[in-house]
DNA sequence: TCCATACTTCGATCGTAGCCGAAGCATACA
DNA sequence: TGTATGCTTCGGCTACGATCGAAGTATGGA
């Protein structure tokens, strides 16, 4: 009879709030044994065992084991963009008050979207990098140009490493708060740690990004906003 | 305490088998009225009206009243857009069963997608579009070019009314079966329907659609597979 | 060997949400 | 004005799942 996908089962699985609240914990990108999202959940260990099993049985969390510990972390890129999207929907919807929040225009300004830089300055930096022509669209992928190739490397970032890697170098993400994409994929990873080695943000265990001074002149410097690009 | 957006309220929308396949049955794109909605759940009117409330109030669907009618339709493209990625979650993650049904290869073939084109078919079309250089990606979006609105108007669209509507005229839309791009905005809509028109493709009430031979052969003479693209 | 820590399993409780029958509005049409 | 049709509201039933206390199993370190 039903020969499309079952939407309901992953559906089931993010209307928990006990769930969404680890899910969210997760789009950090660090991967978090089950005691800290039991906590980051508030609820105990026994509740937070049965909620993760669910997840990782639905494919949307992957796990690892280290001695006594147990690792989740989000399974996949399109798990962290789903969960995106889904708050920049529930943005959209909701009423007013939650825009309100003393800590949200931090938020929209610049935060970790699993492991790699979102909000405005993320967006900048995307931008930034299409104007210089690191970056080239094609097929609306973004694909690191020659040029860009030098860039990245003479930045400090590994660039053998990434290619190894199976993982994509580039993709493009969309951000909820914005609604534009920015650089997601191993190098949006890679150039976000590089900001933290040089210490131009830095975190507030939250997934709100608070830039230096230095960084945050040195980053303008570096990634300057196209001429033409609106606000 | 919680500053990112509530996922789990739109979750638990979603998380419902019933109100699912209602989600479901409105991707084709048409609205449907609320006794339509029940049936296509299997559910009794009653209970079909509370879930619609829900799905309205929580921003997911739109509504409209015509008469003792009242119509329902996904609320936007990102709504949509969010639904299919869901499947494609929810279809990579799904043991592997629900991939043999017998529909479900015409289904990946080619498809109604919020009454745009999707599929195989769907991305022939648009890499077809792309290639031919009738469209162009500005900033990862798709943009008609000089010879791209020619065309369309000789395909017999009419730009100018689409042009008037505020909604988008192109837009990409992210496929589950495949991974990759296809058009979607006013303009694949307009497309589309053209092609019902012409009568290259039939629905079959579901969301798989049925290209006759003719239309086949049309549709493959004017959107031809760029020479460099994989199967 | 023993203990502390991290996680799991079991069983019981409780709340919520889905569902439908029945009755109530509202609209369309004769 | 009456009658059929489409949708809504109310009330009660039911089932499922989230939660936690208590007890059980692994792992690491003293």
């Amino acid at each position: 009879m039903e020969s499309s996908p079952n939407i309901a089962r992953i559906g089931a699985l993010l209307g928990d709030n006990t769930r969404a609240k680890m899910l969210s914990a997760l789009m950090h990108g660090k991967a978090l044994t089950a005691t800290e999202l039991a906590n980051e959940a508030g609820v105990t260990a026994q509740t937070a065992t049965t909620h993760l099993a669910k997840l990782a049985d639905g494919g949307l969390l992957i796990l690892q084991k280290q001695g006594r510990h147990k690792y989740f972390a989000l399974a996949s890129e399109e798990v962290a963009q789903l969960l995106e999207s889904l708050m920049g929907l529930s943005a959209s919807a909701e009423p007013l008050r939650v825009h309100t929040g003393p800590r949200d225009p931090h938020m929209r300004a610049a935060r970790v979207c699993y492991n790699h830089l979102a909000g405005d300055k993320g967006i900048q930096l995307y931008d930034s990098l299409l104007a210089q022509r690191y970056l080239r669209l094609v097929d609306g992928a973004p694909q690191l140009s020659k040029k860009g190739r030098e860039f990245v490397v003479g930045f400090g970032v590994d660039l053998d490493a990434l290619q190894r890697s199976r993982s994509p170098l580039c993709k493009p993400c969309l951000d909820w708060s914005a609604r534009r994409s920015h650089l997601a994929g191993s190098l949006g990873r890679a150039l976000y740690t590089r900001f933290e080695v040089l210490r131009w943000v830095s975190r507030d265990g939250g997934r709100t990004v608070t830039f230096s001074r230095k960084g945050e002149r040195e980053f303008n410097q570096i990634f300057p906003l196209p001429a033409g690009s609106a606000r």
